[in-house]
DNA sequence: TTGGGTGCAAATGTTTTGCAGCGAT
DNA sequence: ATCGCTGCAAAACATTTGCACCCAA
């Protein structure tokens, strides 16, 4: 559970993992380099009410799990049937293009070991 | 389409409709009482990554459809069916509190017009 | 007179941008 | 020379807090 352990990662966090490899970037960079990454779509930025960015990698869609404990992100699968889209869609009379679900809780290691591993803020 | 027109604010949203009624109020005011608010549950923190903080009424649960021509955010009835709730905990082995989902699309009013009627940023 | 809410100003925290410099094509 | 990326510093925003006041109980 080394560095594949984090999923998301706000813009300190990838300054800290990209340090902690021996590559000191200043800030700025990776925020530009990230800025990039977003506009081609190799990367994506996920909602999360707590002041800051968060991203992930691109690829196949998913929610997350976002835990009141250690704040970590969790990826899971989408939780939203197919047929759901449509309805929302009928009912607003507006056009859906993405989606993201955001569960709020207590992830699976929090909730065994009863001490967060990680805190901000 | 007045004053009702408006689902969710940010602060300054608030503090602009206070304004316009008359009330013209300090920013850190609308803080402390949206926190006041917020902490006793009389309305909620929606999460949308967009950089600032959004508001809307306590109340039944639903979900938002966030227009991207006119940042409007729409409320739209739950889109996760019940069991899905217990299949994502099933799968991640974590506990779900809460949820939040936020579809990114067109509302229908930019639908229809063509046209964005706010903006922002 | 005490407690709660207010305005004003300043501190924080986060995201963006300006600018000069550096290295590769 | 030019283009793209970098670091450093400052700007631009958004959120929070400190403090002195003021009003109503």
């Amino acid at each position: 559970m080394a560095q594949s352990d984090r999923h998301a990662w706000t813009f300190e966090e990838l300054q800290d993992g990209l340090a902690r490899t021996g590559l000191a970037t200043d800030f700025s960079s990776v925020f530009r380099a990230a800025s990039r990454l977003l506009t081609n779509g190799a990367i994506r930025k996920i909602s999360v009410a707590d002041g800051r960015a968060h991203f992930e990698l691109g690829g196949d869609h998913h929610d997350h799990l976002q835990c009141t404990q250690c704040d970590t992100l969790v990826p899971v699968p989408c939780a939203i049937p197919r047929a759901a889209f449509a309805a929302v869609e009928a009912r607003t009379g507006g056009t859906i293009l993405e989606h993201h679900v955001i569960f709020t809780g207590v992830c699976r290691r929090c909730r065994v070991t009863r001490k967060p591993h990680r805190r901000r803020r």
